[in-house]
DNA sequence: AAATCTGTTTGACAAAAGCAATTAAAAAAC
DNA sequence: GTTTTTTAATTGCTTTTGTCAAACAGATTT
């Protein structure tokens, strides 16, 4: 992937001013005699779950053999690790923290979130949020291993100001990125959300957001359209969020939602380009009563119905 | 201001994460002879348009004196930097870069923008930008003098897909944050992107947003209700971004729009709450032509209407 | 003019980190 | 089945980085 310059200059600037800024925040680890480095192996130590050893230390922090021996050897002393050797190879040791490691990295997270609810103290709370929300962003883009789990996923049925227009944005932005829809598709989003503004009625209708933080991610809506039917509508899971079964859980509310209100079934149109929402259906007991052919949004697709009777 | 505990997790997490990054990101400096450190005072000496002393770097870079002195000292028989003593007193030395000095300095930021590089190599454009933006978004909270400049803020008058919704959530939440309205001012939001939505004509209308990166921050649309009078809709500037001028920016162009679309006169709605916005339309040439007292969007607003003659 | 204060330098030293040689066990080659 | 090579970890030595306290010299105050 060809690499935007404006985004080095962001990245070397930010790392720049970062360097200032850890100066700060790890002042803490001198209080307690302990290195940038040796910090970095405690940490990875707790967290690697399968036995550690040396060897792997120096390939994942990238620090010299010789003076992680030095480092390990004053944590032993210490007590802060012990070690084990292993029946597979004698040269090799496994290293895992004691109690007391453990206890001593608990007091380095805690100096260090004095250093940070420092640094923190003059914010909003807004501020505060979005910075969180920024930091896990740089992460998430930049490592592997830091994925969002459902875990960080709540769930709101409540409809704020803001949601419509925020769900009509990824609604108009994602189908035109991923479909090739133009802006007559965010048209009639935006037609289906004024009617439902309009009548809104919490008792028959009902909207489902994914959150990460205090961003949707993620969308579901039943709308009751007469006493007997209501519709779905507005189903989507932001692409950076998919995998994560947020797709399924918010159709299993939905569909929940259309029974406690009573009504005896649910209808929705998608098109056939939709897949992994059509396959969800399906599976959640689904079936396709009707399909047309026509242009739409630009495109030549296949608008198809579903519906499923809930008793 | 309290603290969010989540929000100290978070950053001690990134912390945790950076400084592994940082490792990476620095290693070029040895392949120079630098210490961080040592970069930090090399960076600090352009950056100080003004004379800059011993004392002052000691003061903002958070560094020992000793220490200083001596990799001044290095710096100067390596002809890095050039000392001038000071005519007001004796003790102190201006310090600058020499010629040799900033292009060591260029050569440094060459080698970091390589490894930038490698580190974007494997991202998405996509990812590139919301890297980009979360960084910037992470110093501008942090930082007092990292403020986003008119400079990064651009204009753009094409719609595309998701630009509507996006506005539509800028007025819904921020409405409602900062003036109290309810869901209907958003449903009217809503009702008015509908209708120009599906009369939309690049002719008669015209829609201004201002970006930082790839986010809407800022929006304003003439739009041509007759062929006389252009309706001016959905002016708002996200608050973080105010006092950069960007209102009166797009306020220009709106109008500017108007002339050249041969328009007579523009006419628009508001309240009497939005003073920012009433203020900069009579010092623009609007005058007020009309208002209502009415219970608007929960509230009791005064609705006022503006208008301007363009010949 | 003496005392104090301030900006900078120097000396002594400790901690952090890197490099090369060494040891011992494992794996590969003969 | 022994020898050679490779690999995991350690040890000795060195450089670099950074800290602390004392020294110095010019400015300021008394």
């Amino acid at each position: 992937m060809s690499v935007n310059p404006e985004v080095v200059r962001e990245v070397s600037e930010f790392n720049n001013y970062y360097n200032s800024l850890a100066e700060l925040l790890n002042r803490h680890l001198a209080d307690n005699n302990l290195s940038l480095s040796a910090l970095r192996v405690l940490v990875k130590l707790r967290d690697e779950e399968d036995q550690c050893t040396a060897g792997k230390l120096i390939a994942n922090l990238g620090i010299d053999g010789g003076y992680l021996s030095r480092i390990l050897k004053t944590f032993e002393t210490n007590q802060l690790i012990s070690k084990r050797k292993s029946t597979m190879d004698g040269r090799t040791w496994y290293l895992q923290l004691t109690p007391k490691g453990r206890k001593l990295l608990e007091i380095l997270e805690e100096g260090s979130a004095q250093q940070v609810s420092q640094l923190l103290e003059p914010l909003g709370s807004e501020q505060q949020l979005a910075l969180a929300g920024a930091m896990k962003t740089v992460r998430h883009i930049l490592s592997d291993d830091a994925k969002i789990s459902a875990d960080d996923i709540t769930f709101r049925r409540d409809l704020q100001p803001g949601d419509a227009g925020f769900i009509m944005h990824m609604h108009g932005s994602l189908y035109a990125k991923e479909a090739g829809y133009n802006l007559e598709y965010e048209t009639h989003i935006c037609k289906t959300f004024y009617e439902f503004l309009e009548a809104y009625n919490s008792s028959k209708d009902q909207v489902f957001l994914a959150m990460h933080g205090n961003q949707i991610i993620g969308s579901i809506a039943v709308l009751g359209h007469s006493r007997y039917a209501t519709q779905m509508r507005w189903f989507l899971v932001h692409p950076d969020y998919r995998g994560l079964g947020i797709g399924q859980r918010l159709l299993t509310e939905a569909v929940n939602a259309a029974k406690e209100k009573l009504f005896q079934k649910i209808y929705l149109i998608t098109t056939a380009q939709q897949v992994a929402a059509t396959t969800l259906f399906k599976k959640n007991g689904f079936r396709k009563s009707g399909e047309k052919h026509m242009p739409m949004w630009g495109l030549q697709l296949t608008e198809e119905r579903y519906e499923i009777d809930l008793i």
